[in-house]
DNA sequence: CGTGATTTTGAATGTCGTCAAAATAGGTGG
DNA sequence: CCACCTATTTTGACGACATTCAAAATCACG
């Protein structure tokens, strides 16, 4: 499944990127690496690198006992959970500087899966809680993390609540734009490792209306379809226009 | 607006309800206050008591900068954001046992008003840093309490992701059923101090739908309503059993 | 180059947002 | 306590939107 190693020392160094509580810089300061050098190597060191060679392998599923907390390094992971019916909901994709697998009452509430090839880093949740004990800038950051999750889960319920599915799949491009490993600023060009399914299960509608959407934001010249996984994005300013819109078409 | 009192001695102290992260008790340990005795007083030596004698009174909106932290003693507090557009989104409700107010980039990224007659808990924010420095057990209850706001928040991302109205009304009157301030488990009566408005914003639905939802639970003898604002639940089970259903009809 | 999975397109129908208007509730002052 | 007024809630009608089933087209991979 995944190839691991001890040695963390080798890899790139574990980051967790979010925006601070208090502000450092000027207004508004940008998501930023919240651990120091140092941090990075006393993280590095309770740590295990693995390594997802594919897409599609599952890291834990929900119901487990949670004994190890996840950082993802390089790639994408996909975080859901199903309900009651058996359906999937995609609740978030985490990418580089991303944390997760925090237990609930001793156990993962999220399945996640490595949505193509990644690399994350592991950490016991025992050592990880001793250490927050004994560094409390650490469990600083760690809270600093979890509250920007929060709001970016709240973002979520914005963009579900009060937008259609068209509206939605301009949403989830432009999330991407934010990433240089997806994004080719230089072409224009999007590069989602994703399938429909994915898609939909994510922005909670079907792949056959994802596929339609691409449809229209095509015929409405705001991207061009290269292949199914690559797109090229030739309207920015008019997606997000797309954001402020009503629902619906007035009467 | 709010009247305000130093002396928190007096007041009900104030409680931070969440689930923890590890299992202390059996398996799944219960919401629970997350503060010992001598916590609360701690907690309650840095904070004001403040009084919202009717609903509809802000507390802060998005975009002021973020001084305080707040908890909730009783009432509900309404959490919402506006869309680019201009329309209200109702992210959560916080009741009793609930904090919010954490800054982001020193500013607050949501609105909150008192949805009915509140008490509140206001704790300067430099303070509570302070405080959280010294104390890493307060620290930590602050990041599962931020952590269990987090799983909420995907729990919604779900009911929004793949039900529909109809659905989604049955899970929001169930979840106010496990509230005693709300629910009247003698009668079966549940008191909602809500506007239409309100739960459409927080459904992202209109009103008028919500009140056909209401008609067509009533039709299908899962509830009664007794008042617009108070409603008897005749059937819990035939509420729980909707969550499981697909979103329409199979044809 | 064949095979299975993914993606796209088509058609039918259920759902829900919107506008309009009637009915009801809740609060105020006579 | 009642009449009145305003805000809230309910009901009706219509059309846009999206889910579902079905099937064709395309892609990826060996």
């Amino acid at each position: 499944m995944a190839s691991s190693s001890k040695s963390a020392a080798a890899a790139r160094l574990p980051e967790i990127r979010a925006r601070l509580f208090d502000r450092e810089r000027d207004p508004p300061s940008q998501i930023e690496n919240l651990l120091t050098r140092k941090q990075q190597v006393e993280f590095g060191n309770i740590a295990t690198m693995l390594d997802y060679r594919r897409g599609g392998i599952t890291i834990f599923s929900e119901g487990e006992d949670a004994h190890f907390v996840y950082s993802v390094v390089a790639g994408i992971v996909r975080i859901s959970r199903h309900s009651d019916g058996g359906r999937r909901q995609v609740l978030a994709f985490m990418l580089p500087g991303d944390i997760f697998g925090l237990p609930d009452s001793g156990i993962y509430v999220n399945s996640t899966e490595a949505a193509c090839p990644s690399s994350l880093c592991r950490v016991p949740w025992g050592q990880l809680r001793e250490l927050m004990m004994r560094e409390p800038t650490m469990q600083l950051n760690l809270l600093i993390k979890v509250a920007y999750d929060l709001r970016e889960a709240q973002r979520r319920i914005m963009i579900l609540g009060q937008q259609n599915t068209y509206q939605r799949l301009a949403s989830f491009l432009l999330d991407f734009v934010q990433h240089r490993a997806f994004y080719d600023e230089e072409r224009d060009r999007l590069t989602l490792p994703l399938t429909r399914f994915d898609m939909a299960d994510y922005l909670g509608t079907a792949p056959e209306t994802v596929a339609r959407g691409f449809l229209r934001l095509e015929r409405e010249g705001l991207i061009r379809r290269i292949a199914p996984r690559v797109i090229e994005l030739r309207n920015l300013a008019g997606l997000r226009q797309l954001q402020g819109q009503r629902r619906r078409k007035e009467s």
